[in-house]
DNA sequence: ATCACACATATGTGATCACACTAGCAGAGC
DNA sequence: GCTCTGCTAGTGTGATCACATATGTGTGAT
């Protein structure tokens, strides 16, 4: 359930060992479960996931065609450590993406969606309250990631989970630095509000502000 | 010269037999030296670049996970043929993305890279006179990448790469169709008069207008 | 104690082989 | 003539090994 695949291609795609371990690992480094900086090594992975040095090896490689991971000077693999201004820069893509996304699956937003959306927020307000990030993370992704699904995009969501992949273990970092109170205002409430009152340009607007406020984190 | 890397990737990256057969076929891609529909295999590109199995599998997968290339419904891996929507899609995004690419890159843009998209666009208007084809197609590349690249974005860049990557053979494809005139009226000079008189609405107009031309093949 | 060299470990890369699966075709049987 | 069967060639996948390189750790000499 919660290792759901991240990927909405609608193309065929053969289900091989390479790649449900890539779909597991987008999962989680979406989620924020690797640290920026980290070393990620191929027989590691594949003894830790166990599964034979192939899989792992192009996996990796995948997820570094992707941004998600890359070459440090020594040509080991590592999660990146994002600057300040590269920080931005995704933010910044996000929020033009996700808004256009949004806009987008608008239409194609019923009530139980919005009922999805409200208990999703709901659990992750407990997360927040409990202080537990993990959850938080995982959350927060759902909670995006199931309006961004109904635009039934095939260009533009791809471009999006490359953006949540590169941003997420920094994202992951950043707040266990600031803690959990730094990310206790978010906007979903606002976004279901928006989406209950059928307002398309407050919904955007919301989606909006609430990566917006991520640039916060940024002093 | 001509098979100069489409990639711009600041980031360190290990000089191959993978890497350097992947970014051929980026070329190759962009510039629409292959048609959709066309089968790919890992045995056949190696043969016919001279690498090993293994250079050649990886750079395909790698494609493969840019959505360059995808699978056929009995597991071989094909360049894709793009519907009226999908293509559609991808002009849309592009001229979101570019747009925005091309605003970031106006400052950096100075009087020799004017005149070098100057240069450029005499050879595609060259090409086009031709009924040259590969060459139009290599120049409007070259053109738009020009700007691109000096916008220095380390994000949205490799974005727009993989519009690109996937827009290029089925581009080739409609222009084959339709002739060289359908293609006759671009709006490069817009672009380059634009710079020269250094408004940048105009020039971000003109790039959208440029992408948006392509919306009016689709019939 | 400090520096230098050598060895052991771990890394990604590439080659090669075996396997399962698919498509195409030829031929035997009806 | 038609259909079904079985073979063949070709596909991507995965395992395993060899190799060059980088990192770290001792061990030696100074």
């Amino acid at each position: 359930m919660t290792t759901e695949s991240t990927a909405s291609r609608t193309a065929f795609s053969p289900d091989t060992a390479s790649t449900r371990l890539h779909r597991a690992l987008r999962v989680r480094l979406c989620e924020g479960d690797f640290t920026p900086g980290e070393v990620i090594s191929i027989r590691r992975i594949a003894a830790k996931y166990g599964t034979g040095t192939m899989p792992a090896r192009e996996a990796i490689r995948w997820l570094v065609t992707e941004g998600a991971l890359i070459f440090s000077d020594s040509r080991k693999i590592i999660v990146p450590e994002l600057s300040h201004d590269r920080f931005h820069e995704i933010l910044f893509a996000r929020k033009n993406l996700e808004t256009e996304v949004s806009r987008q699956a608008f239409d194609n937003i019923g009530a139980t969606d919005i009922e999805a959306l409200e208990r999703i927020d709901e659990q992750i307000n407990d997360a927040i309250a409990q202080g537990d990030l993990v959850s938080y993370m995982r959350g927060n992704y759902q909670f995006h990631f199931h309006i961004y699904r109904l635009s039934q995009s095939q260009v533009l969501l791809p471009l999006v989970e490359i953006l949540w992949l590169q941003y997420g273990p920094s994202m992951r970092y950043i707040c266990t630095r600031w803690g959990a109170s730094s990310i206790a205002d978010d906007y979903h409430r606002e976004v279901t509000q928006a989406l209950r009152h059928g307002d398309l340009t407050s919904f955007c607007d919301a989606i909006a502000a609430d990566i917006e406020q991520g640039m916060l984190l940024l002093e």
